[in-house]
DNA sequence: TAATATTTTTAGATTAGCTTAAAATTTATA
DNA sequence: TATAAATTTTAAGCTAATCTAAAAATATTA
């Protein structure tokens, strides 16, 4: 098969990401949204990527990935993190920084490039933001998380996943001092607007908004 | 300013590169043979570079960078070599298989990115095949070589630099296991067509067609 | 359930980057 | 130096990927 476009690529990795929280099936303007471009456009590309045989779309109802779009989807995300990774552990980038560059970086067409960096990073298993890294196969390790918003009072957790969409947020956490795998414990909880008081590794005390908690997922000790 | 499309960048690398030989002034049939399109898309972008105060370009005579163009095209320039020198040197490719990845990964557009890697490489100064890497600043060292064709007999050399055009001259180096910084000394040179005969490292007796000849370049020692 | 609001699609246009064919210009040659 | 050959440009057109505005379909609500 011909290689995709980058823009195809695109596509076919936000409807995999959209379609995760769902059962698969996205909407039209819930991808116009995250690719900030008009639904007009959005329609036109699901009728190509249809007749590609990467997506199945139903005019009006939803769009969703053939096992082939799927498996091209997964491809660029291995890519995305894989050089997300090689951008913090090797460059020092801090997290805040990569999304842009490893939007980028996630289309270079060749699958030599990708294995090897994968052999020279050590075969991660996570990115920087907590993400599982598909392996060479399309396999990936999906990982047992819960949003902090729905974690349980007085109980041990583990950050252990960040949403990655918004630089803003990473900052945030940065200024906070907060980083994958700090011990968690919630101390209490307002009722009023769900505001969130922490102590984190035993020692610093903390208080996040209901928003930060939602882009947050830990694990339980 | 706004950031150049890739293949706008490619234009001003493929100008620069083709300028080097000739006093800067390229001529659109020989860019459009580099870039393997038509003549008439050619003059199309190269007015739209001239639009862009790129290139200086009169129709029927020729084009050559501005001031400003000359910046681009050797920050293209960099990158590309900046990622040949990893891919070789990291990700331990040969270095016939890397001239199509570092063509896609040259428009990748960062800044801090292509500074943390030459940082992370070391600021080599010559790239696999022994071309000059500009430096941030655009400096670039030219080393004082002569084409092997042009040197002169029982004179030891050191092969210092190759033509990294063709992936097929690159896999014939490797066959007659030819390498950078081997010593060459020419022992013999058939006047009928121009064909080398080459002793390597004091040792291995080589055989070397003019063709072959005209792609390596050499050194005094 | 009829009217209204929202979402999605269709229709028509635009831009970047390419093409071929024909016209214009420059260069080479008899 | 007139003519032929080669080079370069112009003209017209194509595709991918976007847009806006209008039409159609679906969902919501009074």
């Amino acid at each position: 098969m011909a290689t995709l476009s980058a823009v195809e690529e695109n596509y076919l990795k936000y409807i995999f990401q959209l379609g995760e929280t769902q059962d698969g099936l996205v909407k039209t303007n819930d991808l116009a949204y995250k690719l900030d471009h008009s639904a007009a456009s959005v329609t036109d590309m699901l009728k190509k990527l249809s007749d590609k045989r990467l997506v199945v779309y139903k005019k009006y109802y939803g769009v969703s990935l053939t096992k082939f779009g799927l498996q091209i989807a997964i491809h660029v995300l291995r890519k995305h993190r894989l050089w997300e990774t090689f951008l913090v552990k090797n460059l020092k980038f801090t997290w805040d920084k990569i999304h842009d560059i490893a939007e980028q970086l996630e289309h270079i067409q060749s699958d030599e490039l990708i294995d090897k960096m994968d052999e020279y990073l050590g075969y991660p298993k996570f990115d920087p933001h907590g993400d599982p890294i598909p392996d060479k196969q399309g396999n990936i390790s999906v990982p047992n998380v819960i949003c902090l918003a729905d974690a349980k009072m007085k109980k041990q957790y583990i950050l252990s996943n960040v949403n990655d969409d918004s630089a803003a947020f990473l900052k945030y956490l940065n200024k906070i001092q907060l980083q994958l795998n700090d011990r968690i414990k919630i101390t209490d909880k307002e009722e009023f607007d769900e505001t969130i008081q922490l102590i984190i590794n035993d020692k610093k005390q903390l208080t996040i908004s209901k928003d930060a908690a939602q882009n947050m997922f830990v694990k339980g000790i």
